[in-house]
DNA sequence: ATGTCTATATGATTTAAGTCATATAGCAGC
DNA sequence: GCTGCTATATGACTTAAATCATATAGACAT
């Protein structure tokens, strides 16, 4: 059940403790720079401790694909350990970011020893399987109203499904998850305003 | 180290035996008929015993998008089952198929007495996180093209990374795989072949 | 107050892929 | 050997979103 909480309330998957009982240290990352590389072999689990990371492709003419977002508590980068295959993207910092770093084997050990957590890492999986799922039906059949409107209605529903939401990311932001260009978000989102579909405050997306 | 097998030799990802002692049950299915539908509520694990199945997603116009194909020895259907969401697609057979059921409580049962089992299904929701990242990145921002030939290529390597391979896919799947539509995968690859970046041998895709 | 940087905004134009229409080729069943 | 069905093939036309160009507005440091 840890993955709902995970959404919701943002708990950290494995306890500080636990990490550091295992040999994990704590990595600090400038804004702007890689903690890997697309490529690179996956030795490292990594934790946020704060700040904010991004998983991103990039397309040879620059254009970004951002696979996911991870903030405090979230972990990123683990089915390359678990799978045993190259990064086939790059965490880049969004913020300056402190970072837990916790040695593969020591990671599995820990794994090993705490069943419960283990158990936690498959629903996360399973989570994200969700979301990628979901992304990719959208980009390959909706137009960009349909895949704006199922993102924020999913980002919604995981963290505040009751009461009023805030998009926490910019246009461009969405338009690189999305994989849409800033301007089609900016008249897209314009245009759902005029339709009633959500409000924008302070050019904030609210629903 | 399962999943390295599991796309290699297709290799069954629970025993035979394993699935009828915790009280699997074999059930048949004809072609084009669903083995659950998008929205429904996940109560039991499925594995491939003969035939085909489709994971697909229809957009309002009938569109199809293919999530993925599943096979003799493979497990479809697992995600909504650990992270507890409904059905996001439909599995339709694309062949008469006979399909192993187990019940979900049955299923956490051989989970729990069998870690190695447990372990693997890590292994392969990682490999799936994969293939969807990757088609994710290929659809948000390459043309035709570059799709097709990073899908095709990607499947060459899972399943035949030295000797020649034979693409088992129509057109129009790959299509429906790539988000594209009939017409332009035909185009795309009669270029391609042109061009000497793969084979059509009796209108089958080689490479 | 001034300058810098990033985000949002909007119009004009282009283009790649989708859509529509139609043809042909291969195979399965009778 | 004919019929029907599915897959591949190809040309003509349309269109939605990308691209390009520019403008404005807000946040923040000096």
């Amino acid at each position: 059940m840890c993955g709902l909480f995970y959404y919701v309330i943002m708990q950290t998957i494995i306890p500080e403790h636990l990490i550091l009982e295992f040999g994990g240290k704590l990595s600090t990352h400038k804004k702007n720079t890689a903690i890997f590389d697309r490529g690179a072999k996956a030795l490292h689990y990594y934790q946020v401790k704060s700040g904010e990371i991004k998983m991103v492709n990039y397309s040879p003419d620059g254009q970004e694909f951002i696979q996911g977002f991870f903030r405090e508590g979230q972990s990123f980068g683990e089915p390359p350990l678990f799978g045993d295959f190259a990064y086939p993207a790059s965490a880049i910092c969004c913020q300056d970011s402190r970072v837990y770093k916790l040695t593969k084997v020591h990671f599995f050990d820990l794994l090993e020893k705490h069943f419960e957590i283990h158990k936690c890492f498959n629903e996360l999986l399973s989570q994200r399987l969700q979301y990628k799922g979901m992304i990719l039906n959208e980009i390959s059949s909706h137009p960009p109203e349909h895949r704006i409107l199922t993102l924020i209605s999913f980002l919604k529903q995981s963290f505040s499904p009751d009461a009023e939401f805030t998009v926490p990311y910019t246009r461009q932001q969405i338009a690189d998850m999305t994989g849409l260009r800033v301007e089609t978000v900016i008249r897209t989102v314009r245009k759902m305003e005029e339709e009633g579909q959500l409000t924008i405050r302070s050019h904030k997306i609210v629903i």
